[in-house]
DNA sequence: TCTGGGGTCCTAGGACCC
DNA sequence: TCTGGGGTCCTAGGACCC
């Protein structure tokens, strides 16, 4: 069995394009949180030059004058768009195991080249007319070769975002073309090691001492080796999440308390939204704070709390959130970011039960019943609907999106309108 | 002036035990 | 003179991913 990678092109981008078709054919660029820098480009954008990660605040005369559009992330429209193209995906592939939210890894059957050619094309253009998105395809005996042969597929416009590496005789070629940071798995310290070593190559470092990658990075680079080698990848297997976090930058620094109290409280409501959309409790509490990482004398700090009983009530979580805030806080520094962590999740179905917390079955249910409640309103008449006191009403740390696209596929107010 | 957010997995080292 | 050794559990932090 070997196992492709299907992914979509430039994907944050290609949302925002398929939503506006002025933008499609133009260079444009989204904004992470903030406007802070470039997370995606589309095509157009790349070949303009436009790196990964760039700061916006530096490059955006640049981009001005390159005449390249600007949009801030608008998530709720990627992980729309996400939803729909894994859905039409699951119809067509065999073991779905979706890696992010524009990848997924899928068995593939030892086709014949023809056939293997057939199923892609067809795919491909299934999601191109559906969603309006491009996908590569890459085929390998593993997780990691599917990744190379995706990146084959994507940068040779002669494969048409199709390649398979297991049908090929060139395969030591190939590896020898991609460069050593472009490996899954090789970070950018890794990879400045590797250089410095010699190891410039997917292929080199397939072919380099076991021991030497042992000693520098473990069992990962060894299970990476493997792979490259044609080993196959453990078994999938789906698993539950280990912990949530949401956590954000500020718009302005926050230098008191009781800002940083409404801004933890915000995440700590909408953290517990995810634990009970995930039908999991949490045992274990951490919030973070920490200044800007480019001043002189940075400041972080983080405080962990373990709850008698696991839980996802957004007031009992409150609670124990707040009281750490306390904790982390420091009135001399401006805080710049804070976030908080749900820790040791649980099945909600399968919780222990705490043998010096009993609490009466009736109560449990109210409890529940509640948060449910506050859920359905707030999803059927919009966020914040119903508001937990302590987040406040006026935020002046929320954040800065100047370029944002409509919530077009999932607010019907803001759904575009055809003109015949 | 302005530098994202949400994840996973592994390792080293400390505490504790016998 | 001479200061064990190995196992387990936990946590913080590093590295990576998209």
């Amino acid at each position: 069995m070997n196992t492709a990678l299907i992914d979509s092109n430039n994907f944050y981008a290609a949302c925002e394009q398929s939503l506006d078709p002025k933008l499609v054919g133009q260079p444009l660029v989204v904004l992470s949180n903030n406007d802070g820098c470039v997370i995606a480009r589309s095509a157009e954008a790349r070949k303009l030059g436009i790196r990964m990660g760039k700061p916006y605040f530096q490059i955006h005369h640049e981009l001005t004058k390159l005449g390249v559009k600007i949009r801030s992330s608008n998530y709720a429209l990627y992980g729309d768009m996400s939803r729909r193209l894994m859905s039409l995906l699951a119809e067509h592939c065999e073991n779905l195991n979706v890696y992010s939210i524009d990848e997924a890894f899928t068995e593939s059957r030892h086709y014949s080249s023809q056939e293997l050619q057939t199923w892609a094309y067809q795919l491909r253009a299934t999601v191109c007319r559906n969603l309006g998105l491009t996908i590569s395809i890459g085929v390998g005996a593993n997780k990691t070769q599917a990744k190379l042969a995706n990146q084959i597929a994507k940068a040779e416009p002669i494969h048409a975002g199709i390649f398979d590496l297991t049908t090929t005789n060139e395969s030591d070629l190939w590896l020898e073309s991609i460069p050593i940071e472009d490996v899954w798995g090789i970070g950018r310290k890794l990879a400045h090691w590797c250089r410095l070593k010699g190891i410039k190559t997917a292929r080199q470092l397939r072919d380099m001492p076991s021991n030497e990658l042992h000693a520098k990075c473990g069992v990962k680079g060894i299970r990476l080796q493997r792979e490259l080698n044609g080993h196959p990848s453990p078994t999938f297997s789906k698993t539950e999440k280990q912990e949530t976090r949401i956590s954000r930058s500020f718009k302005e620094p926050i230098t008191n308390l009781e800002e940083l109290k409404k801004a933890i409280s915000n995440y700590v409501v909408r953290a517990s939204e995810k634990l009970r959309q995930q039908k999991q409790k949490a045992g274990k509490v951490t919030v973070y704070t920490s200044t800007s990482l480019f001043i002189s004398n940075p400041y972080n700090k983080s405080a962990t709390a373990s709850l008698a009983l696991p839980s996802n009530h957004t007031g009992e979580l409150l609670s124990i959130a707040l009281q750490l805030t306390e904790k982390i806080f420091h009135p001399h520094y401006p805080l710049k970011k804070a976030g908080v962590l749900m820790q040791e999740l649980h099945n909600e179905n399968n919780i222990q039960q705490n043998l010096f917390m009993h609490i009466p079955l009736h109560k449990q249910h109210q409890k529940e019943n509640l948060m449910q409640s506050i859920d359905q309103l707030n999803n059927r008449f919009g966020a914040g609907t119903i508001q937990w006191a302590a987040c406040g009403s006026q935020r002046s740390w929320t954040l800065r999106h100047n370029h944002i696209s409509r919530a077009a596929t999932t607010r019907l107010k803001e759904i575009p309108i055809v003109k015949a």
